[in-house]
DNA sequence: TTCATTATTCGATTGTTATCGAACAATAGA
DNA sequence: TCTATTGTTCGATAACAATCGAATAATGAA
């Protein structure tokens, strides 16, 4: 049985987590984990391989961003709320109502 | 007389944001334009050389994080907070909140 | 005009990342 | 045991980024 590393509550930094949500494929991933709740990797409609998303979700994970729960052959994601909420208050509120109000594209950062 | 490229208020993208303020350099270096008001790029005491903060000046500046007013042979850096508290409320504030909460360090291969 | 100050640009280096497809691994179910 | 499902890992590629030092530019002061 594999077991994933996910970092404690006092070794998620600030810089990570940006650095993690700074990408619009996964601020797309956590948008919708937050608004349905546990998803699968492979329940998310995310316009990447699986490869891909498999490499993102690694990304979040090991940043703080997300639970990765492996049940049978799936991987359960949920977002690591509380944690974040007491390391960093307010901030992953303000990150996703930030990207509900303005509906980011989900291409890439530098666009123009 | 030159001419600095600032995004329009509404040109500024959630993801070039967090992006921005995910390097810790930048992260200092808006940190310390918070907390001690409009600053030269020279008046900011950051362990990289000259033409090393001059890119990361310009990479806040593109990104709608900072405003950069000439004057003389400087360039005096101030953060856009009206402009990022209206088009994100409450995003700047608990990412520099967070980051004086939790002393992230400036991890810079160079001594200066 | 000459010099000092301040910052930008350029070229190079070194390292990172987002992406894909193919191969692999783990598990559940028949 | 065989097969389908679900993800991960690996190798390759192309693009981007953080950093430095040297050269350049703009300005103000002597």
């Amino acid at each position: 049985m594999k077991n994933l590393f996910h970092p404690d509550k006092d070794d998620i930094h600030l810089s990570s987590v940006l650095y993690a949500l700074s990408d619009p494929v996964r601020l797309f991933i956590v948008s919708e984990i937050r608004r349905l709740g546990e998803r699968s990797c492979g329940d998310i409609d995310v316009p990447v391989v699986k490869s891909t998303m498999s490499h993102h979700a690694r990304t979040l994970r090991e940043a703080g961003v997300l639970n990765v729960r492996i049940q049978g052959t799936q991987r359960m994601l949920t977002l690591r709320e509380d944690d974040l909420e007491s390391r960093f208050p307010g901030l992953l509120l303000s990150i996703l109502d930030a990207y509900d109000r303005n509906g980011e594209p989900i291409s890439s950062h530098t666009s123009e």
